[in-house]
DNA sequence: CAGCCCGGACCG
DNA sequence: GGTCCGGGCTGT
C-alpha cells in the first residue's frame, strides 16, 4: 500500500463526522501521507479528518473535492491507527468517535501560537540592584532556557517590572516563541528515595522487563504504605533512561497536585498533565509535544490513552481496580483493559498496581497471562482489626430494633473507654419499605416499580432506582385507610433511632450521603468525628473509604449479609472488599480494634472467608464460581443500554428486545433482563441496561452488531452496546 | 398559499 | 454532527 500519495491521487480520510465509511478526496497540493491530519470539505463545512488510505474510487469522480491542507501536527502512527480500529472492534464503536477520542486538543490545525519569552541580552545595566542580579543569575545559571515573565519574575522573586526595566536595557532579550513548548526534560538519574529490599526487588523485575522492549503486564500488589509509587516509579525511571515515553493513568480523585509534586521530586520537572482541568492551551500543548516527543511523561486521567504517543514504552494503571477507569458515556471502553490492548500494539509494559486487585486482573494474573509483584507492608501485621461473627439467630431482639445485646454491650464497653464505636449499614433512609397494615400494600415508584424509601430527614418517599421522590402519603394509596402505613426494615436514620434511645448520653454523629448538602460539609463533619467529637458514628458505605477515625476501636456492622442478597454478578466480591473496608477502619487505632458483623448466616462463604481474613482463597473460590458459570473473565458479558426520558418507556422496551434476541440465540448467548434494578436515573434519563452473556467475544460482537442493525427504536430512545467483557459492571 | 416545524437523507 | 430539503400542518 502506498504510503504517500501525489498531489489529486484519490485518498479515503477518516473524519470526525459520523459517517459509517471513509470518504474519498484528491490529495492536495504538495500531496499527503497516510496519516496526516487534514482539513476536508464536508458539505458547506470544513472538517477534520486522517489520511487513512488509497480512496475507493468508487465514487462519481467529479463530485469529488480537495483535502484543503494537511495540518500542522504529528501524522498519525501506524500504530495508533491500528489501536484505534482494535478498539473499535472491541467496543463497537464507529470509527469516527474514536478519532473524535483522539483529538480531544482545540485548534489541532492552528498556526504555532506565539508568546513572548524572555532570555540573557548582550548589555550590561545601568546600575546593578539585588533585584536585578538575582534576575541575571537566574537566566545565565538556566543556560539556553527562556521564560515567560511570570515564570522568570516568580524564580527570581522579583515583580514583572524589574525584568521589564533590564529588557529596556537590553540586559534582558524579549523574543517571540512559540507556545506549544517541549515540557522540561525529566531526569531519570536523579536520587529517587531508598527503596527496601522488597521495593529494589520489584524495581529490578520492571526494569529488566522495559530494558527487553517487549510487551508484557505486570500485577503490582501492594496495601497502602507498601511504597507502590517508589516502585513503579523507577519503572518509569527505566522508562526514560530508554529514551521511550511513559504514561501513568491515575483514577479521577487521585490526580493531585501532591502526586504531581512526588514526581517532580523524583524527576527534577513536572510531567505532563492530561485531565478534564486542563486549559485549553495546555491541552493542545500537550497533545502536540506528546507527538512530537517533546513530552516524556504524562499523568493523566483515563482519555490519556488516547494521546498521540511516538514510542510509548511504559504505562501504569494506579489503583487499577478503580471503577472510574470504566468509561460511561460516550464511547464505553475500560481504560484499564484498552492500556492492555495498546501496550500490546506499542511493544511496551503495563504496570497494574493496586492493594485490592480486581478479579479479572488476579486471576490473569494467576493464569500466567500478566506476571505478579507482591510488596510487603512495612507495618509487617495487616491493618485489619479482629474480626467476629454475630449470629443473629442466637440473639435475643425485639421486633423492629436492629443492635443485638452482644453488639450492645461492645458499644458500651467503649463509650466507657471514651473510644469510638461505628455502626455500620449500607441503606440510606429511614426504611426500605412501607406497608400499608390494613391492605399490605407496599408503596412503590411511579416510574420504575422499586419501592420507595423513606426519609424521614427530608419527610419524603425516595426512590433509589431513579431517584424520583414524593411526599409521605397520610392515606394507603391502595386501599384508602388512613394511619395504617408503617415502616418495615431498618435504613440509617432508623438506626440513628434507636441507638439515640440505647445510649441517650452518647453523642451520635450520622454520615450518609443524602444528609450533606456539599462535599464541605461532609469534610467538615468527618474531622469533627476523627478529632472526637461524637462517641458512636453511624454510617452507610460513605465511612467505608478515605479518612481515618485514630479513635475508633469498634466496627459493627448491622446486615453483613445485605449486599449478598439480589443477583449481581459481584456482589460477594463487593461485599467482601467493603466490609474489609470498613472493618478497616477500627484497624488502625493505638488500642487493638474489633469488627463485629451481625449475620444470620455465619456459614456463607463470603461472611467465612471476610472473618477468616484469607484473601486468596477467597479469589481462588471467587473465581471457580465464575468460570463454573461462564461469566466474566471467564465468559463475555456485553450490556446493551437503552436509555430515554421515560423510565416506563425504556423498560417496556428493554423487555421486547430482550425477548427478540434472534441472532444472540444463535450464538448461544442468553439475554438477561431487564429487571428494576437496573434502572437508572442518569443525567436526566432513565437507562436500563439487558445483560447478555457469551463464551466467546468475537462472535458475541458480530451478533450484537447484528441485532442492532434490526433494531427500530422510537425517536426518543437511545441505545449503545456496553461491550466491556471483563468488567460490565 | 405563505410560514413553520419536524423527520430524514446526505455529506466525497 | 450539521445542514438542507420536502412534506404536512396551521393560520389567514
Amino acid at each position: 500500500m502506498p504510503s504517500h500519495f501525489e498531489e489529486g491521487a484519490l485518498v479515503g480520510v477518516l473524519t470526525t463526522q459520523p459517517l459509517d465509511r471513509l470518504l474519498d478526496y484528491k490529495a492536495p497540493e504538495g500531496g499527503c501521507f497516510v496519516g496526516a491530519f487534514v482539513e476536508v470539505p464536508l458539505g458547506p463545512r470544513k472538517v477534520l479528518g486522517v489520511v487513512w488510505g488509497p480512496g475507493r474510487g468508487d465514487f462519481d469522480i467529479s463530485k469529488i473535492r480537495s483535502v484543503i491542507r494537511v495540518l500542522d501536527a504529528a501524522p498519525m502512527l501506524d500504530e495508533m491507527r491500528q489501536f484505534l480500529g482494535r478498539v473499535a472492534d472491541y467496543t463497537l464503536t464507529p470509527m469516527p468517535a474514536m478519532l473524535r477520542l483522539a483529538t480531544r486538543s482545540p485548534g489541532l490545525g492552528d498556526p504555532p501560537s506565539m508568546r513572548k519569552v524572555y532570555r540573557l541580552g548582550h548589555a550590561e545595566p545601568d546600575r546593578m540592584t539585588d533585584a536585578r542580579r538575582r534576575v541575571l543569575e537566574v537566566l545565565s545559571e538556566y543556560g539556553g532556557l527562556s521564560f515567560t515573565l511570570g515564570e522568570l519574575a516568580e524564580t527570581a522573586g522579583v515583580t514583572s517590572s524589574v525584568v521589564k526595566g533590564l529588557v529596556k536595557q537590553g540586559a534582558v532579550s524579549e523574543e517571540e516563541s512559540p507556545r506549544d513548548l517541549p515540557y522540561p526534560r525529566l531526569d531519570p538519574e536523579l536520587p529517587g528515595k531508598e527503596l527496601t529490599g522488597d521495593q529494589a526487588a520489584g524495581a529490578e523485575v520492571l526494569g529488566a522487563a522495559i530494558r527487553s522492549g517487549a510487551y508484557g503486564t505486570t500485577l503490582l500488589k501492594g496495601v497502602t504504605g507498601s511504597g507502590k509509587t517508589e516502585v513503579y516509579l523507577e519503572a518509569v525511571a527505566e522508562c526514560l533512561r530508554k529514551g521511550r515515553q511513559a504514561l501513568v493513568l491515575l483514577p479521577e480523585i487521585a490526580l493531585t497536585a501532591e502526586f504531581l509534586k512526588r514526581v517532580e521530586a523524583r524527576f527534577g520537572a513536572m510531567p505532563t498533565e492530561w485531565h478534564s482541568g486542563v486549559t485549553m492551551t495546555e491541552r493542545r500543548r500537550a497533545w502536540k509535544m506528546v507527538g512530537e516527543g517533546g513530552a516524556q511523561l504524562v499523568v493523566g486521567a483515563r482519555s490519556a490513552l488516547f494521546l498521540p504517543f511516538r514510542d510509548l514504552g511504559l504505562i501504569v494503571i494506579d489503583e487499577e481496580h478503580d471503577t472510574s477507569y470504566k468509561q460511561e458515556d460516550g464511547v464505553l471502553y475500560n481504560a484499564r483493559d484498552m492500556a492492555v490492548l495498546r501496550a500490546s500494539i506499542a511493544s511496551a509494559q503495563v504496570v497494574l498496581a493496586s492493594a485490592t486487585p480486581s478479579l479479572e486482573s488476579w486471576v490473569n494474573a494467576e493464569s500466567g497471562k500478566y506476571s505478579r509483584l507482591e510488596l510487603k507492608s512495612r507495618f509487617g501485621a495487616s491493618e485489619l482489626p479482629d474480626m467476629s461473627a454475630i449470629d443473629m439467630r442466637d440473639e435475643d431482639l425485639p421486633s423492629s430494633s436492629w443492635v443485638s445485646p452482644s453488639l450492645q454491650a461492645a458499644v458500651r464497653e467503649r463509650l466507657e473507654a471514651g473510644e469510638q464505636s461505628l455502626l455500620f449499614l449500607n441503606r440510606r433512609g429511614y426504611a426500605p419499605v412501607t406497608i400499608c397494615r390494613a391492605c399490605g400494600h407496599q408503596i412503590a415508584c411511579d416510574h420504575c416499580d422499586a419501592r420507595m424509601v423513606e426519609h424521614r430527614f427530608l419527610k419524603r418517599l425516595v426512590c433509589h432506582q431513579c431517584g424520583e421522590t414524593k411526599p409521605m402519603p397520610e392515606v394507603c394509596p391502595s386501599c384508602e385507610v388512613e394511619g395504617k402505613l408503617a415502616p418495615v426494615g431498618p435504613g440509617v436514620e432508623r438506626l440513628h433511632e434507636e441507638a439515640a434511645a440505647l445510649f441517650p448520653d452518647a453523642r451520635i454523629a450520622v454520615l450518609s450521603s443524602d444528609l450533606f448538602g456539599s462535599a464541605r460539609a461532609l469534610k467538615a463533619k468527618v474531622e469533627e468525628i476523627a478529632s472526637g467529637g461524637a462517641d458512636i458514628v453511624i454510617g452507610t458505605q460513605l465511612v467505608a473509604k478515605g479518612h481515618n477515625f485514630p479513635l475508633l476501636t469498634l466496627v459493627g456492622v448491622i446486615d453483613a449479609d445485605l449486599g449478598l442478597q439480589g443477583s449481581d454478578l459481584r456482589a460477594a466480591e463487593r461485599t467482601f472488599q467493603l466490609m474489609r473496608q470498613v472493618a478497616g477502619r477500627a484497624g488502625r487505632a493505638e488500642r487493638a480494634g474489633l469488627a463485629l458483623l451481625q449475620t444470620f448466616q455465619p456459614e456463607h462463604p463470603v461472611i467465612r472467608a471476610i472473618l477468616s481474613g484469607d484473601e486468596e482463597g477467597f479469589w481462588r473460590a471467587e473465581a471457580a464460581e465464575r468460570k463454573a458459570a461462564g461469566v466474566p473473565p471467564y465468559g463475555r458479558m456485553a450490556g446493551i443500554v437503552i436509555s430515554s426520558p421515560e423510565a416506563q418507556q425504556a423498560f417496556d422496551i428493554g423487555g421486547a428486545l430482550a425477548r427478540a434476541d434472534g441472532p444472540l440465540r444463535r450464538i448461544g448467548a442468553q439475554v438477561f433482563g431487564p429487571a428494576p434494578a437496573p434502572i437508572a436515573r442518569i443525567r436526566g434519563r432513565h437507562r436500563v441496561r439487558l445483560l447478555v452473556k457469551a463464551e466467546k467475544t468475537a462472535p458475541l460482537q458480530a451478533a450484537l452488531a447484528q441485532w442492532v442493525a434490526q433494531v427500530r427504536l422510537p425517536a426518543n430512545l437511545r441505545l449503545s452496546i456496553d461491550i466491556d467483557p471483563q468488567n460490565f459492571f
